[in-house]
RNA sequence: GGGUUGGUAGCUCAGUGGUAGAGCAGCGGCCUUUUAAGCCGUUGGUCGUGGGUUCGAGUCCCACCCGACCCA
C-alpha cells in the first residue's frame, strides 16, 4: 500500500506535520486533489439529525473530529457549525466491502481535522447512534497540523488567545460565547431600531480626541502631514447629530484607550452610545433597563444569570473587613458580601428582574464612609479614607477632595454592586458633560448602571448650554487649549436639543450576561504582547 | 511597574540534584455496529531563552522572554 512510504525517515522538526505532508503528496500521486473547490451537501449535520429517516440518502460535509478503527469497519465523526449551539456532529460508518479496497484504504488514513464530504444512507447503530452508511466520500481539505486534544480541549490560555481558531475548534463552550455575543449585539440593534434610533458611523481617527478622560493612541497621516488620535469615545460626534436633527441616534463601535491591560480592560473595546432628543437621564434609565432585559430574554431566555466565581479576591474584602473594626455595621455588610462573593467556587447569581434599585451616590458613600461623610472637612475625609478605610494605596497625594470620595466609591462600593443598580447624582466634578441637578447643584443628573461589580452603562442628561459646556471642558483640560474640540463647541452654539444620552461597554455587558470573569474571554483576539 | 504563579512530546500533565516519563494523538498489526472503542507493538524532547553553581541541573542561583492572577 502506498502509505508505506510514511515510514521513511522523519528527521524533520515536526514528524507529525511531515507525516501529513507525505500523506498529501501520496494522495496527489494517486491523482486525488485534497483541496476541492466545492462540495454541495444536501443539508447540514443538524438538519440531517433533525430530519432523520432510516435509509434516507444524504450528502454531508464537515471536519473529522474522531476516528474509531474497527479493522474492516471504520467510524468517524464529522462536525460542522450548524444547529442552535453552533456545532453539530454526525457519525459516519464505512465498510471495506461497500467502499472497495482502495477507497477504504484512503478513508482509513484520513486525519483528525481533515474536511470531508460524505454520501450515504442514514441508519441507527445497535447502540442508538444516528449514522451515515458511507457509499462515497471526497477529501475537501487536508490538514497539515494535528488538532488540539480530543477531550481535554485546548487549555493553554496563551494559545487559546493567540490562535483563537484552535480554541473555537476544540472548545464548544468558547464558540458559544462568541455566537451569543453576536446575538447580543444584533438584539441591541433590534431594540434601538424598534424605538426609532438611527445607527451612524463617525470618525475613528480624530484630530482632537474628546468625550472622555483617557489617554489616546496616536497615528500619522502621511498626505495630510499631521497626527490623528484614535477615538476614546463616541460622544462628541453623536451630539453633532442631535444638532443636525437626527433626534434618536446611536453608534456601536470600537474605541481605543492607551491604558494598561487587565481582566477588565482591553486597549480596544466596543462601545454603544445612544442619544435621545427631548429625553433625560431618567428616560435613559428606562432605556437601559428595558434594553438589557430584552437582550437577556431574547438571547439567554432568562433574567437570572449565574456566574461561577473562579477568582479569589483579596485586598478589598480584607481591608473593608478590617475597617469594620472602626466603622459602622454598614461597612461590615459591604465587606462580608464582597468576601463571600470572592470565595473560590461560589456561585454568583445576578437577577435582572426589573425594576432595578436606584440609589444616590452620596447615600452609598455615607453607608461606607459614615453618615457625616459629606459634613466633615476635606482633611477629615482624606484621613478617614486612608486610615479607617485603608485606601492609602489608592489615594494619590495630589487627589482633590472629590477624587478621594471617588476612590471610596470605586474601590469599596462599586465591586459590591452585583445586582443591577442605578447609582444617581454623581458629583459634578466627575462628569463635565452632564447637566446640574436642580435638587442638589453639587451633583449632576446622571447615573451609572452597575451590574456584576462593574460600571456597565453611564448616562446623563446631556449638557446643551454651550457657554457652560465650554467652561467645564476648559476646566477639565486644565489649560491645554489645543485639546478642546472647538468644532463641537461651535456645534452646541448652533443649538442642541435637550437630550438624554447613554453609553454601554459591550464587552462588559457580554461578560455579565455570559458568565465570563475576564474581558479576554469575550473578545476574539484580546491584545497580547507580540511574541 | 511590583507581588504570586506557570512555560517539559502535537494536546493534557507527572517528574522535589543522579539514565526525561504517562495518557491521548501519530505510525504498524488484530478486530465488519464502535463511540473517551479495545488489545499488541512502536516513533516522537533545544525541559521558554541565555548565563552560573555542581562530578552531575527539567530540578538550585541570576538575568531575560511570553502568559495567568492579584496589586499599582
Amino acid at each position: 500500500m502506498f502509505y508505506r512510504c510514511l515510514q521513511m525517515s522523519m528527521d524533520d522538526t515536526n514528524a507529525l506535520i511531515e507525516q501529513r505532508k507525505a500523506k498529501l503528496a501520496a494522495l496527489r500521486a494517486k491523482g486525488i486533489d485534497p483541496f476541492k473547490n466545492k462540495f454541495a451537501p444536501t443539508e447540514n449535520c443538524a438538519e440531517a439529525r433533525a430530519n432523520y429517516a432510516e435509509g434516507r440518502e444524504v450528502a454531508l460535509a464537515g471536519r473529522i473530529t474522531a476516528h474509531r478503527d474497527m479493522g474492516k469497519s471504520q467510524f468517524i465523526d464529522i462536525k460542522d457549525g450548524s444547529g442552535a449551539q453552533g456545532s453539530a456532529r454526525i457519525q459516519v460508518y464505512a465498510q471495506k466491502q461497500a467502499l472497495g479496497d482502495e477507497q477504504f484504504d484512503i478513508f482509513k488514513h484520513l486525519d483528525l481535522g481533515d474536511f470531508v464530504g460524505v454520501r450515504g444512507a442514514m441508519f441507527t447503530t445497535k447502540t442508538g447512534e444516528i449514522s451515515v452508511k458511507l457509499t462515497a466520500f471526497v477529501i475537501l481539505a487536508k490538514t497539515l497540523r494535528p488538532p488540539p486534544a480530543k477531550w481535554h480541549g485546548l487549555e493553554d490560555t496563551e494559545i487559546r488567545y493567540r490562535q483563537r481558531y484552535l480554541d473555537l475548534m476544540s472548545n464548544d463552550e468558547v464558540k458559544n460565547v462568541f455566537l451569543k455575543r453576536s446575538q447580543i449585539i444584533a438584539e441591541i440593534r433590534n431594540f434601538l431600531h424598534s424605538r426609532g434610533f438611527v445607527e451612524v458611523e463617525t470618525p475613528m481617527m480624530q484630530a482632537v480626541p474628546g468625550g472622555a478622560a483617557a489617554q489616546p493612541f496616536v497615528t500619522q497621516h502621511k498626505a495630510l502631514g499631521c497626527n490623528f488620535y484614535l477615538r476614546i469615545a463616541l460622544e462628541l460626534y453623536l451630539k453633532r447629530m442631535l444638532v443636525g436633527g437626527i433626534d434618536r441616534v446611536f453608534e456601536i463601535g470600537r474605541i481605543f484607550r492607551n491604558e494598561g491591560l487587565s481582566r477588565k480592560h482591553n486597549p480596544e473595546f466596543t462601545m454603544l452610545e445612544a442619544y435621545q432628543a427631548y429625553g433625560d437621564y431618567e428616560s435613559m434609565m428606562e432605556l437601559v433597563q428595558s434594553m438589557i432585559c430584552q437582550v437577556a430574554e431574547k438571547v439567554l431566555g432568562t433574567l437570572v444569570i449565574k456566574h461561577e466565581v473562579q477568582i479569589t479576591g483579596g485586598k478589598i474584602a480584607e481591608e473593608a473587613l478590617e475597617a469594620n473594626k472602626t466603622l459602622a455595621g454598614a461597612v461590615k455588610a459591604v465587606a462580608k458580601q464582597h468576601e463571600e462573593l470572592h470565595l473560590r467556587g461560589v456561585e454568583k447569581v445576578i437577577d435582572l428582574t426589573p425594576p432595578w434599585r436606584r440609589v444616590k451616590y452620596k447615600d452609598l458613600v455615607r453607608e461606607v464612609g459614615g453618615r457625616d461623610w459629606f459634613d466633615v472637612t476635606p482633611q477629615e475625609r482624606r484621613r478617614r479614607a486612608i486610615e479607617e478605610l485603608k485606601l492609602a494605596g489608592d489615594i494619590a497625594a495630589g487627589y482633590e477632595d472629590f477624587e478621594v470620595t471617588g476612590a471610596v466609591f470605586e474601590k469599596l462600593i462599586e465591586p459590591t454592586l452585583i445586582q443591577p443598580t442605578f447609582v444617581t447624582h454623581l458629583p459634578k466634578e466627575l462628569v463635565p458633560l452632564a447637566k446640574l441637578s436642580p435638587d442638589d447643584p453639587t451633583t449632576v443628573e446622571v447615573f451609572e448602571c452597575c451590574i456584576n461589580g462593574q460600571e456597565i452603562a453611564p448616562a446623563y442628561t446631556e449638557q446643551n448650554d454651550p457657554l457652560e459646556q465650554r467652561e467645564r471642558l476648559e476646566h477639565q483640560a486644565g489649560g491645554e487649549q489645543q485639546k478642546l474640540d472647538e468644532d463641537f463647541l461651535v456645534a452646541l452654539e448652533h443649538g442642541m436639543p435637550p437630550a438624554g444620552g447613554m453609553g454601554m461597554g459591550i464587552d462588559r455587558l457580554c461578560m455579565m450576561l455570559l458568565g465570563q470573569e475576564s474581558i479576554r474571554d469575550v473578545i476574539l483576539f484580546p491584545q497580547l504582547k507580540p511574541k
